[in-house]
RNA sequence: CGGGGCGUAGCGCAGCCUGGUAGCGCAUCUGCUUUGGGAGCAGAGGGUCGCAGGUUCAAAUCCUGCCGCCCCGACCA
């Protein structure tokens, strides 16, 4: 992408109304734009970052067997009588009247009308386990939005739906997932670690919160240090296998919670050495609920034996805006975000120095070209801007690397190869810089 | 939902107390000079002062109501 003809309007002073980094890198870094509390338009780099995390989630979603689908943002009211929930929500769900005087909601999560779309087709356990998961904007009136697309009230969000016979399938399911998310936050450039978790509204029995640690976190969390060094299963983990090894050794080898579930004399038992004492984003939750919703909408399949049960359901969710947040609170410095290579709007941004000096242009074409067929998504900046605004402006959006192209490194034969995260700058000739980014 | 604060040019702000024809910086546009970490000079454009009432000869400024947004707390992914 050339930059002139990108739409990226960055701010050099921070809007008045964000107050924590990650906000305000975002707006100053032309992603987003508030239209209201707690609701945003995604400007093209921030929807391209977007894009990026959906699509590991998709990834290692459809890894660990879940099957995408795409349910709609309004649903009925009277779905939501069949569980109860319908008045159980308050005023966090957004009602809507038709002109039929039909009641709508914009729903804030999707467990009633998964469960109808199961009922509707599946009777019988040779049907089983299935997982159907969808990627799709949500909405809870919050009663206080903040901290940008951390808390924001229109989020995206993936939500995956469990399907089981019984108790035991419905844990390999949960495992399953579990693992899944272990994955996808690594790959994403994160350590997200499992917490026990209390249900809250969705209701459940077993139930882990992924928290990032960040300093600007919104909630207290107390770790052993050790937990941070455990495996993560590879491209190659085996989901028909038992993953209950695996689970076992994150959720109870070393102690791990949030503020609200914190055991104090627990926490003790753990080294004095290896506690610390930090601060976490909840980026995922997984629940295992049981019948709680396949019962009282009959959900029912028959087992071996003929008899009809209420399908063993669990629930996992990602937050996809939120994760962006998320990972610029984990990775910033003073002068902008540094994006994981994974998540990375844009591989490399080429800065030309001399727009209009013939050796110049030349050289960065010929990086633009090499780098885009290489895969690489350059964004290359040809503007006239002065070469100070450039830097900044490159810095300020964080991509992983940098290749600086000017006259005077260019007499030399060389040009600057700057990696964003570590500020490590090389002047090298060019065909080296490039094997050294696509290497 | 309790408490506090703020709405003035695209962004950041001053002016309001003490009413008298709306200002600063950045950004934008033009010209010249500059060009390796947010340049200099000269000029220009851009605002129903959140909205609606009221008081007054006169309202950004005083009064009333409403709307929007932010912060702390409770709550939540």
């Amino acid at each position: 992408m050339r930059l002139s003809r990108y739409f990226l309007p960055v701010l050099k002073e921070t809007p008045a109304e964000a107050q924590i980094v990650s906000h305000r890198l975002m707006l100053r870094a032309g992603m987003l734009r508030q239209e209201a509390a707690g609701i945003y338009a995604w400007l093209p780099l921030g929807f391209r970052v977007l894009r990026k995390i959906e699509q590991i989630v998709r990834e290692e979603m459809d890894r660990a067997g879940a099957v995408e689908l795409l349910m709609p943002t309004l649903q009925l009211a009277d779905l939501w009588r069949e569980s109860g929930r319908y008045e159980d929500y308050g005023a966090e769900m957004l009602r809507i009247t038709d002109r039929h005087e039909r009641e709508l909601l914009y729903g804030p999560t999707n467990e009633e009308m998964i469960t109808e779309i199961f009922r509707a087709y599946v009777r019988s356990y040779k049907a089983l386990p299935k997982n159907l998961y969808h990627i799709q904007w949500k909405f809870r009136d919050e009663q206080r939005p903040r901290f940008g697309v951390m808390r924001g009230r229109e989020f995206l969000m993936k939500d995956a739906y469990s399907f089981d016979l019984d108790e035991t399938g419905a844990k390999a399911a949960y495992n399953r997932m579990f693992v899944a998310y272990l994955r996808c936050f690594k790959r994403m450039g994160l350590s997200a670690i499992p917490m026990k978790a209390e249900s809250g509204p969705i209701g459940g029995e077993l139930s882990h919160e992924f928290i990032v640690l960040a300093q600007t976190g919104e909630s207290g969390v107390f770790l052993d240090r050790r937990i941070l060094d455990l495996p993560i299963p590879g491209e190659d983990v085996d989901y028909d296998g038992d993953l209950e090894p695996v689970v076992t050794a994150w959720t109870s080898r070393f102690y791990a919670a949030t503020e609200d579930v914190h055991d104090a004399a627990r926490f003790a038992e753990t080294p004095e050495g290896e506690r610390v004492t930090a601060r976490g984003i909840e980026v995922g939750q997984t629940f295992f609920f049981g019948d709680k919703y396949s019962k009282p909408m009959k959900a029912v399949v028959s087992g071996p034996d003929g008899v009809e049960r209420p399908v063993q359901m669990g629930s996992y969710g990602v937050g996809i805006s939120r994760l962006l947040g998320a990972i610029i609170e984990a990775s910033h410095d003073e002068a902008g975000i540094i994006w994981p290579d994974a998540v990375a709007p844009f591989g490399v941004g080429i800065i030309s120095l001399r727009p209009g000096d013939a050796l110049v242009d030349a050289a960065c074409e010929s990086a633009y070209a090499a780098l885009t067929s290489a895969g690489l998504e350059p964004l290359y900046d040809e503007t006239d801007e002065r070469p100070g605004g450039k830097f900044a402006a490159m810095d300020l959006i964080g991509l992983p690397w940098q290749l600086i192209i000017g006259p005077r490194g260019l007499a030399e034969g060389n040009v600057e190869l700057k990696r964003r995260a570590s500020g490590e700058r090389r002047s090298l000739p060019l065909d080296q810089a490039l094997a050294a980014i696509t290497g």
